[in-house]
DNA sequence: AGGCGCTGTGTTACCGCTACCATTTTTACA
DNA sequence: TGTAAAAATGGTAGCGGTAACACAGCGCCT
């Protein structure tokens, strides 16, 4: 779409002879240039709409002589998670014809090097978990109101651009799913404390027990860091309890790959036995076996909305700019980790 | 550097005026035109390296109208690979002006399908494994001769653009770092008998196991599939062995991790009472614990030299076209999953 | 010698958009 | 009601390339 070889696209011009003005007031509409009338834009705005003009981005970075540049935080190591971002950003960075950067950044990025970046080498940034939980780091984004999009940050201020998905309401439709499966001890990992979203799936998880009249027992919580290890600890422990559980609900896939060698250590066959669940949906899940049930998170799609929400932040002036929470939809992907009480 | 907002940038018009000539002659020496007088070529060559002058890629897309569309295979479920891969390609592809499209594609995926792509939507397909060893696919490519690139094939053809590492190579040296570990009885585990890398590990393994006149046992291999699961199942074959081996060689980290859960499960601990290595150092190498002691192929590295392949392949004519592989080179990763003979 | 077809190079006119400045219209106020 | 200032719009000239064609110089043939 952005350079086709289309023959005949619509350009500037044909809408502005259109319209009836100039090429340069479309330009300005399609710009947001403010010192437009109303009426003339209105105008202009129902001939683009009805002549499906959009700008050729090509022309336009070649006219400007830049083209803005997104840069996407990768982590060390990288998490499956921002692959997945890309995909869906790769898509929505060429449609707009923005430059796409993804920049290896450590979870101690300093801030300094942060805002050295910005205006030299990134127009705006794109911030996935686990940096955007980060305090220093959306501190010094927030303080320069530098472009941004943070991912997955479940404690969004309210002057930045969010994209999330409600982990809550997920973590309790996952419990929940255990529940109507007639699990009612059911243990629950917890996720690395310093990243947000695992007090809200716990937070979910809480909630569809109590809701079922369940007692919620502590020894069935358990602590963890989001690793495999960290996981398969946290089941061992599960697993030696007097009463263990007969669910295992690990607030991410790794650890509940963890869980699942931790079962198979202790002779423990899953589904049959014990139904293990994860969160994230991430490539683990349906590598180990048998895969895990767990939530997805549109991650790609997420990262199409990421670049566009990036993109609009860019090119707004600092009293247009509008903040907001994009929440995406979540789905419960059944697989074979999870089934009915023994 | 493909549209900074750097003030003073060579042009195609400073290029030309200090080597006289016109602009016209310098853009034809740029694109390879056969009708410019060698004596003129070399003359602008000259000026254009003294200079340092790059094309505007922004400016050219305008020019003609189109940017050059490249496509990456994307399997499904995606491999790891891939996302890799991306990152290598997307800073390339926004260096070259080019259009990087992924392509989601089954590995059934039908070579008519794939013609229909090409000229309509794609100019250059980049092909990584699986895909690039499934023969229905080669075929139709080579056949048409469409521009590509295949990644990670082993049985490169002679009139294909071929990227890989040398797995034999790489395979060979990770047995003999078993060996000086003083392991001598070392199960191997095949990969996919599809995918030609299998066979090329394992005689890299073979060789090294009788350089070391350690003889080879028939029983000490297993087949598997490159999946978790099979790994797990093969190495409980080779646990169960009258002689167990006192290391594990995974032809994948996948498998290698699905040995690791089976270590487990016959209650042995690695590295101290088994030794286990994979191969690919994919994240999951790094994800379960004890991590993986692997051979990393430089995979992102490998995404942009196939980018920059595929540009080549595309702005060359029929004639022109030279076949090349290009090998990149592996590197053994030591962590914790293998350690001396118990 | 004139006409023909080559090869190699230059000229011109865009590609689609925006920066910059000129111009027209509207508004505000004396 | 006239006029200056402000607001809205338009014209022009590129951004850095390339397509298409024009043209110069040369050897070859009749």
């Amino acid at each position: 779409m952005a350079t086709k070889a289309h023959p005949k696209r619509i350009t500037i011009a044909d809408v502005a002879k259109a319209a009836n003005v100039s090429a340069m007031t479309v330009s300005r509409v399609v710009n947001r240039d403010p010192k437009v009338k109303d009426q003339t834009r209105r105008l202009v705005e129902e001939v683009i709409k009805q002549l499906n003009y959009t700008p050729n981005v090509v022309a336009r970075n070649l006219a400007t002589g830049v083209a803005p540049r997104i840069a996407i935080l990768r982590g060390n190591p990288s998490h499956a998670y921002v692959s997945e971002l890309l995909f869906g950003a790769l898509e929505e960075a060429s449609r707009l014809g923005v430059q796409l950067i993804v920049e290896q950044a450590d979870a101690d990025l300093k801030p300094e090097t942060l805002a050295a970046r910005f205006g030299n080498e990134w127009d705006a940034v794109i911030v996935p978990p686990p940096m955007s939980d980060i305090p220093g780091i959306r501190k010094i984004i927030r303080e320069h109101w530098f472009p941004s999009v943070f991912i997955g940050s479940a404690k969004p201020s309210d002057d930045t651009q969010e994209i999330r998905i409600d982990d809550r309401q997920a973590a309790y439709e996952l419990t929940q799913y255990l529940i109507s499966k007639g699990h009612q001890r059911i243990g629950f990992i917890k996720g690395n404390p310093n990243q947000s979203v695992s007090a809200q799936r716990y937070a979910g998880y809480c909630q569809a027990i109590e809701q079922q009249g369940i007692s919620l027992d502590p020894e069935l919580t358990q602590p963890g860091l989001f690793t495999y290890k960290s996981g398969a600890e946290a089941s061992d422990g599960l697993l030696r309890l007097k009463a263990p559980p007969t669910a295992i609900f690990a607030s991410n896939d790794d650890m509940a790959a963890g869980a699942l060698a931790t079962a198979a250590a202790h002779g423990l066959s899953v589904p049959e036995q014990l139904s293990v669940v994860g969160f994230d949906d991430s490539p683990i899940a349906s590598l180990v076996w048998p895969a895990l049930t767990t939530v997805r998170q549109p991650v790609s799609a997420m990262g199409s909305m990421a670049i566009n929400t990036a993109f609009q932040d860019l090119t707004m002036t600092a009293g247009e700019r509008a903040w907001k929470i994009e929440v995406a939809r979540h789905e419960l992907i059944e697989r074979s980790s999870a089934g009915a009480r023994p």
